[in-house]
DNA sequence: CTTACTGACTCCGGACAGGC
DNA sequence: GCCTGTCCGGAGTCAGTAAG
């Protein structure tokens, strides 16, 4: 610490820097250690509790014509273990993902570009997971990012780099740090990213009229990934909505087994960084850069059993609802052959489970449309059977199967009498409105088509009768 | 608490097929 | 050729939900 003072004091009176570092050397972006800014920049508090708020962190200073940034760097190798996960076996999946990764992209393609952009392969520029900690979750101008957490496979490491804003006026510093980190990764990959961190930043970014690294990047949001598979699913503990969310700390718990402890609340957040402000003291903020780092490593945990999913598809699950989650997911992108496997092996699972209506006819009523959609209306009709005929159905699916078989029976197998049959238990079930109205409708037609049928058949019958007797 | 994005749902119009 | 019904995509609406 006594070298940091000296330094600091050189700074103080305008002289040239002592030759300890404050920043770790990074040859790929290029610090180099320049420590000659003016004192004036260092308000409100002075250098010496920015140093000291550095080393609490276990971080460096780096100082820039237009401010002063705090960078922490961590390093999770290979070995190393997030929850039940081993980081190396993250890493190893990631890098293997590049077809997963755009079959993501085809399900949403507002994950702009992602298609043949690289998942950090050796020739690939490598991704960038991003998570921000702000000052509130309002948006708009008001709200600033004090930490810029950015995560990055490199060789059989994820190393994490948080870029720190020591007070409010150094941001440009910050932002031209970020820029330059940034601009040395490939595709860009967040939680929730596409509503909240990346406008949040590129508004900082505007706001001093600097272009923002992130335009134009390839970005891919996992929440929506996140939600397909996951949203919604049974928990041991019943139909509890705290545990099946899809917030990132409920799934990292649900998929990596990662349990915080003496994690901090993100409410608390940032009341934690405007006390640093006030006071200087970083000590509260050693929590919440612990806290940015698990969120980004559990970003890569959820992006690879996403990635294991759609690898490898819906044998390596014995979840019917994770299953009919990656159905949706295939279909979405447009895979309508996997997503009809995925759709075959939910059933399959909720039938020998025996415990999960809701999803075991949900993937029944899927594979129907599917199957009709691809032009199968035979097989399609084996599903809605099927549904139709589910031990404790709910009441909806039900309903809907006896609409598509009644229109099935009507139109393509000409069965007259098992359509209105099944019309008329549609209308059992005393449907209201439009549906009611259809159903009328349909049986009407049907009643109609039924009585020229039999006069068809009387005709020729008489005709019959006619030519014996001639 | 705010914001904006998504998905589910509904409605509407056009394309198409089949029956008469 | 007309009528009826289905299918499909696009537009609009609304509720739910992540982020600190």
């Amino acid at each position: 610490m006594a070298s940091l003072n000296d330094r600091l004091r050189s700074i103080v009176q305008g002289t040239r820097p002592s030759a300890v570092p404050v920043v770790s050397p990074d040859a790929a972006i290029g610090h180099h250690a320049a420590f000659s800014h003016q004192p004036s920049a260092f308000s409100p508090f002075g250098p010496d509790r920015i140093l000291a708020a550095a080393e609490t962190l276990g971080g460096t200073v780096i100082e820039r014509p237009n401010g002063v940034v705090i960078i922490v760097d961590r390093e999770y190798r290979a070995d190393d273990v997030h929850g039940r996960q081993r980081i190396g076996d993250l890493i190893e999946t990631i890098r293997d993902g590049q077809d997963a990764m755009q079959t993501m992209a085809r399900a949403w393609p507002s994950a702009k570009g992602m298609g043949g952009v690289g998942t950090g392969g050796s020739k690939d520029p490598p991704l960038l997971f991003l998570d921000l900690e702000t000052t509130g979750l309002f948006g708009g101008a008001g709200t600033q990012a004090f930490v810029v957490g950015c995560a990055a496979i490199d060789g059989e490491s994820i190393r994490v780099r948080q870029f720190l804003l020591p007070g409010f006026e150094h941001e440009r510093a910050v932002l031209a740090e970020v820029a330059a980190w940034a601009g040395a990764h490939g595709a860009l990959v967040t939680y929730n990213g596409r509503t909240f961190d990346v406008p949040l930043i590129e508004t900082r970014y505007l706001f001093h009229r600097v272009p923002c690294p992130l335009d134009g990047v390839p970005h891919l949001d996992l929440l929506h990934a996140a939600r397909r598979l996951w949203r919604g699913r049974p928990t041991a503990a019943g139909p509890d909505p705290d545990e099946s969310s899809c917030s990132l700390s409920v799934l990292e718990k649900h998929l990596a087994g990662l349990h915080r402890v003496g994690d901090v609340p993100g409410f608390e957040i940032p009341s934690r960084y405007f006390q640093f402000v006030r006071d200087g003291d970083a000590r509260p903020l050693e929590a919440v850069l612990e806290h940015n780092r698990l969120d980004l490593i559990s970003l890569a945990a959820v992006m690879a059993r996403a990635i294991t999913l759609i690898a490898e598809g819906p044998r390596v699950t014995t979840n019917p609802h994770e299953c009919f989650g990656l159905a949706r997911l295939y279909e979405r992108s447009g895979a309508i052959e996997n997503a009809e496997a995925s759709l075959l092996r939910s059933i399959d699972l909720a039938q020998r489970i025996g415990a999960e209506p809701e999803v075991h006819a949900d993937a029944l009523r899927r594979l129907a449309w599917v199957r009709r959609r691809t032009g199968r209306p035979h097989e399609a009709a084996e599903a809605w059977r099927a549904l139709a005929a589910l031990p404790r159905c709910p009441a909806g699916f039900r309903r809907d199967a006896m609409e598509a078989l009644a229109i099935f029976h009507e139109h393509r197998s000409r069965d007259l009498g098992t359509a209105r049959s099944l019309v008329l238990d549609v209308l059992k079930d005393g449907p209201l409105g439009r549906r009611r109205d259809a159903a009328e409708h349909r049986l009407r037609r049907l009643e109609r088509k039924i009585a020229v049928r039999e006069q068809g058949g009387l005709v020729a019958a008489l005709d019959a009768s006619l030519e014996v007797s001639n």
